[in-house]
DNA sequence: AGCACGCCGACT
DNA sequence: GTCGGCGTGCTC
């Protein structure tokens, strides 16, 4: 028999499994048919279940044999514009995840479904016909219920003595209870209760006849009368010191009137922005702002690197391009590190543009997160700044993408689905016709070196905006300290001049890219070292509660009293922590004041603001900290910089190692002497010679990149080579090498035929996470259209191989 | 991912 | 015989 016709919707249902990841047609009811567009969320039937799934079409055609309909959608408006459903649809075919765990990260977390089942009993069913097997169950069963008010959970109900799955499919099929599925979100909304005089101009006579003794009616509505407005019933009761119910009661005589209103939880309401107006450009930030202007007038995408050093004024070129994308009646997205989002940089921007900016970034609660991306869903504003996911800001006439910091790991999502957001920005300014700026200080050599080939349009800004000179770096070679028979943390240099600056009431900041007191734990004698029993990684010390911890997996336990392995007592810890680095800084400078940032003192929600606001307000004198201390860091008072160990991350395996030392030394350089007072910076180091430190030290931005790509093209990475890396972790250490080197012989079979190579398997950088044993797979192959597309679908098949639940395969691309 | 269906061993 | 274990296959 030939299907019908009619109206259909194609639609990916929240199943986040590759065997359902296609789109199932649903009719279209008539009365929806309006309704339903492509990006709608709505509620479907699935097999047994009822879920939540996304349209990604709209279409008439012949139905397919036995279409079910859409039970019901689920906002007012679609939460995904057709442009994001696309790039869903992309994310899937290029991140190799679902198609739906990419169109959820696309939206705010409240929208995902949530299920659940209850019981009720059935209304209408004989007691005498409960089989005698099922009497006992059923008894318990329907108390239960009756002291739930009439229903319980799915769940509760198992829990009860004897009853299970079974059972109460049982008693559902002869009719003695009901089951109800009940699919929700977890959506909410902030009300307020608002309150205003139902006649104003009949006010006189109503206070008149209110009973003389209701003084605080009286006073309630003499405040009402004076303000003339509505006013929100949680300020009224706060200025004249009422309870709720005086104001009910005038409420209930129908002198005044109340009424709840849905309003935004707004994260910024105590606050007051100054409001700042466009300064003026030097030259080059003038030549920059052109530049970035042309493809936006032109209507054309184009992708600009905006290679500033810190302090060249990049923020206020941001400000004014968006002013001008504005003016076109266009929406911009600003992305930041999520690190940076600080309350300083969310006062520039809702200083210069007030209530037409979003912000959303990761210290939002889920409903505030929620309520910012509805007024960018609604077009009520038309800036927003965020951290990585705001990139899909669901925006229509998008004018322009800055990436500031572009060069930052934080815009690469670390779980599925493992977008860049710097990618998705390029896909969104080809679909939009418009500008992405990139903007740092020390670019990502990939983006460098597209700026240097011609791919994307590279801008300059050598000079800092006050004129201020780049701090004076000195590198002190550890070696040589060692050799003179300094043998502390700090060199000599380092000691003077961190003398000097406290002695002149100024501040330094320390860098140690460690956290805890040392980084490893060893036996004197045999030579164990403490290494996690869950993960294959040293454990590191603490002082402080005299525990060793796995900063992998969060195991933690005391510092044994004796070796495990020969029950030696010489166990000692070796290497430097920030927690040493406290302790020694009190014996060196006996009154110091130092506040240490790291994951340990800053974990507490709020703790990070407060002790950078301490240090700020002259509460210390030395800012001691990790990697997050190194960035957009502004503080005036800051005339020393000290890099205890520049080597630590240089000699990581890892192909970035030299990019990221160098960026970082950079960056934290340039902490020093922002404003009045001339900086200084200190980097200790073994590796004096690296180009990668010297290049940082003298300021030789071109020299840096230059060898580095000399680097990256003789060891065949990107930006010359693609990578893919598979990390595959199973449990069982025998298992996971059989299944590894299944896996590389797979992906090997190819290589014949196409250009690439297939590297390893080889133990992981940590061979064991969480007990589980990870090997590493490393393809590289040149990118060109062809060997993408068959190197993916190589890979995606590879990752296919799954008869084992225990099998786990992670895969990240690099290098685009 | 669930959930049903279906085919096998242990128990009333 | 019946119950419930889990392997297989489907979901418009």
């Amino acid at each position: 028999m030939p299907g019908r016709n009619g109206w259909m919707a194609d639609i990916y249902v929240e199943v986040p499994a590759k065997a359902v990841d296609r789109p199932y047609s649903y009719l279209i009811p008539d009365e929806w048919r309006e309704e339903v567009q492509i990006g709608s969320r709505v509620q479907v039937p699935f097999g047994p279940r009822t879920l939540i799934g996304y349209v990604v079409d709209v279409r008439e055609g012949e139905l397919p044999p036995r279409v079910k309909a859409i039970q019901e959608v689920l906002d007012l408006q679609p939460p995904l514009t057709p442009e994001l459903v696309g790039i869903g649809r992309r994310m899937a075919d290029e991140y190799l995840c679902t198609t739906i765990t990419a169109l959820q990260a696309m939206v705010p977390s409240v929208l995902k479904g949530t299920y659940q089942k209850k019981i009720t009993l059935a209304t209408d069913y004989d007691q005498r016909e409960v089989s005698a097997s099922l009497e006992e169950m059923f008894g318990s069963l329907s108390q239960a219920i009756s002291e739930g008010n009439g229903v319980i959970s799915w769940d509760e109900a198992c829990q009860i003595q004897g009853i299970h799955r079974g059972i109460l499919k049982r008693l559902s099929e002869q009719g003695f209870i009901r089951i109800h599925e009940v699919v929700g979100d977890k959506i909410t909304k902030q009300t307020t209760t608002w309150v205003w005089l139902t006649s104003p101009s009949d006010g006189e006579m109503m206070l008149r006849d209110l009973p003389k003794r209701a003084m605080k009616q009286r006073e309630v509505f003499s405040y009402l009368l004076e303000k003339g407005v509505e006013v929100p019933l949680p300020d009224l009761l706060s200025a004249t010191a009422t309870a709720r119910t005086t104001v009910k009661s005038l409420v209930e005589k129908g002198i005044i009137s109340w009424e709840e209103r849905e309003e935004y939880r707004d994260p910024y309401a105590h606050r007051t922005f100054e409001q700042t107006t466009a300064l003026s450009f030097t030259d080059e930030q003038a030549a920059a702002f052109e530049a970035i202007m042309k493809p936006i007038e032109q209507g054309e995408a184009e992708t600009i690197l905006l290679h500033g050093v810190t302090g060249s004024g990049k923020t206020e070129i941001y400000l004014q391009a968006i002013a001008e994308v504005l003016v076109k009646g266009k929406e911009a997205i600003v992305l930041v590190p999520e690190i940076s989002l600080t309350p300083q940089m969310v006062d520039r921007f809702k200083g210069r543009f007030g209530s037409q900016v979003a912000v959303l970034h990761s210290r939002l609660s889920s409903g505030e997160r929620f309520d910012e991306w509805l007024k960018i869903r609604r077009g009520e504003v038309k800036i927003v700044v965020g951290a990585r996911s705001a990139i899909f800001a669901p925006f229509e006439r998008l004018g322009i993408i800055i990436i500031d910091e572009e060069h930052e790991s934080s815009y690469k999502q670390e779980e599925n689905p493992r977008y860049h957001a710097r990618e998705i920005a390029q896909w969104r300014i080809q679909e939009h016709q418009t500008a992405l700026v990139l903007g740092s200080a020390t670019p990502q050599v990939e983006s460098y070196y597209a700026a240097r080939t011609g791919e994307y349009r590279l801008v300059n800004l050598h000079k800092r905006v006050h004129g201020r000179p780049l701090p004076e770096v000195e590198v002190v070679d550890l070696r040589e300290e060692l050799a003179q028979g300094n043998r502390s943390m700090f060199s000599r240099s380092l000691k003077t001049e961190l003398m000097e600056c406290i002695n002149r009431g100024e501040q330094a900041v320390l860098f140690l890219n460690r956290r805890g007191y040392s980084t490893f734990v060893m036996c004197r004698d045999c030579g164990e070292t403490l290494a996690c029993p869950h993960c294959e990684i040293s454990l590191t010390y603490h002082e402080t509660n005299r525990t060793v911890r796995c900063h992998y997996c969060g195991y933690a336990s005391q510092l044994p009293k004796c070796c495990p392995q020969c029950e030696s007592e010489h166990i000692r810890h070796f290497g430097t922590g920030t927690q040493k680095v406290e302790a020694e800084l009190g014996k060196a400078f006996p009154g110091i004041r130092v506040i240490r940032m790291d994951v340990d003192t800053t974990s507490r929600k709020g703790s990070h603001e407060r002790l950078l606001h301490d240090f700020g307000a002259g509460r210390a004198d030395v800012l001691l900290g990790t990697q997050m201390i190194a960035k957009g860091l502004d503080f005036p008072k800051v005339t020393l910089v000290g890099v205890i160990a520049a080597d630590s991350m240089l000699h990581l395996p890892d192909f970035r190692a030299a990019e990221r030392t160098y960026q970082l030394l950079t960056q934290v350089s340039g902490r020093a002497g922002r404003h009045e007072y001339l900086g200084k910076v200190i980097i200790q180091t073994y590796s004096t010679d690296h180009y990668s430190i010297q290049a940082a030290a003298e300021h030789w931005i071109e020299d840096f990149y230059r060898q580095e790509c000399q680097m990256r093209k003789l060891h065949l990475y990107p930006p010359f080579r693609r990578l893919y890396t598979m990390v595959i972790s199973h449990p069982d250490r025998v298992r996971v090498l059989q299944y590894g080197q299944e896996i590389a012989r797979s992906l090997n079979q190819g290589t014949f035929q196409y250009d690439y190579q297939v590297l390893g398997p080889v133990p992981a950088m940590i061979p064991k996470i969480k007990d589980r044993y990870r090997l590493q797979i490393m393809i590289k192959y040149e990118a060109n259209p062809d060997l993408n597309a068959y190197v993916k679908e190589r890979v995606r098949q590879a990752t296919q191989v799954q008869d084992d639940a225990d099998l786990r395969i992670q895969v990240q691309r690099d290098g685009v």
